[in-house]
DNA sequence: CGAAAAATCTACCGCTCGGTTAGGAGGTGT
DNA sequence: ACACCTCCTAACCGAGCGGTAGATTTTTCG
């Protein structure tokens, strides 16, 4: 019977290390092969062990995922909120841009996770709503250069969001791709909106 | 043996008839449920048919979401071809924008069914090859105001391109987002990095 | 050492997938 | 009446999927 350890989990060091590899090999798995090509004994196979023993440390296959999704995630939006923090109201925006872009350039495989999974898993994902940090930093920031808040700072974000998503997809592509120079045009264009 | 007509195909009324409905079908379980949902028994029961009759008119299901991909593209590529041709050469990245945002918004469907294709299929394509007309209608429109040709262009459309995947997606998840308004947004945008 | 617990393996189940095979209904031309 | 062609169905196949059951090895610890 699978039972498993309940409440405020403390888990064995094989156990922690274990789950750990599986993550790294989930989400191996979904950037060179795409979400359909994780299957369990794919992920058995990279991992050294049989499906079993997968499901011994996760309860199904999308917990795996999700594990995994959640870990390149976590690792994305900390590095973020770090760098824009940093930075002054005005040109948050920016900063937000250059190192969301910078992260996934060091962390290609994390990128193709995120997109992978948002794209795939959970039916209606609302876009607006993954942009939707950026939006309000765009609209402090027009606030702050002395303007009115953005009326449709929405679209901006939508717009810019999807400007990341496309550079960070041709890195992946062309891993030689200047994604640093590519997200400079992109804060240009930014700019320009977001100056009163 | 699945002999088929071979050379140049005239087709059979009936036989146009059904390639028709399933190319129609296709595109609408891809747009619903997406790529891994579109079962040839999906298909062939949304037709009245089995899958064996689907396989009759098509070789593989490959073949039919190849024929729905490129039923849905050639409309899309031939209205925006129409507009562009139509706009002086300055003034013609915005017309592309601006005639690719409109045709999306009245097809949706052919808009889920073009990005699904794009992302899952075929591997690795290039996304700056799918926005490489667009990056020479820039250079031309810079050439066109008197300014240099854009030494990266390629850039400008991968970004302007990825905006545009992502109105139509908010447009996907939302049918009241005003694409529209969306699309002149990012046409500013745009005209930022086009003047010189 | 020896028992309990943790981690894993082997073997299987039911399901769906894309695709094949053999054949039959219905119209058409001779 | 017969053969032919088009379009379709019913039944099946092998592979891969996620997941389960029970035995078995490995680790932990008194």
């Amino acid at each position: 019977m699978t039972r498993k350890r309940e409440g405020t989990a403390e888990l064995t060091l094989i156990e922690r290390a274990r789950r750990a590899q599986l993550i790294e090999v989930t989400i191996e798995l979904v950037a060179d092969r795409g979400y359909g090509g994780a299957s369990l004994a794919a992920i058995a196979e990279r991992a050294g062990i049989t499906k079993a023993a997968v499901l011994y440390h996760f309860p199904t296959k999308a917990a795996v995922v999700r594990a995994a999704h959640q870990h390149a995630l976590t690792a994305l939006v900390g590095d973020v909120a770090g760098a824009v923090e940093a930075a002054d109201v005005a040109h948050r925006p920016a900063a937000y841009v250059r190192s969301m872009v910078g992260h996934l350039r060091e962390h290609p495989r994390h990128t193709r996770m995120i997109i992978e999974a948002m794209v795939h898993d959970d039916g209606d994902h609302d876009p607006a709503a993954r942009w939707r940090p950026l939006a309000e930093l765009v609209s402090a920031a027009r606030v702050a250069r002395g303007g009115s808040a953005d009326i449709d700072a929405r679209t901006t974000a939508i717009i810019v969001g999807g400007g990341i998503d496309a550079i960070v997809a041709e890195q992946l592509h062309d891993p030689d791709y200047d994604t640093a120079a590519a997200a400079e045009r992109l804060i240009e264009m930014l700019e320009a909106t977001l100056s009163p």
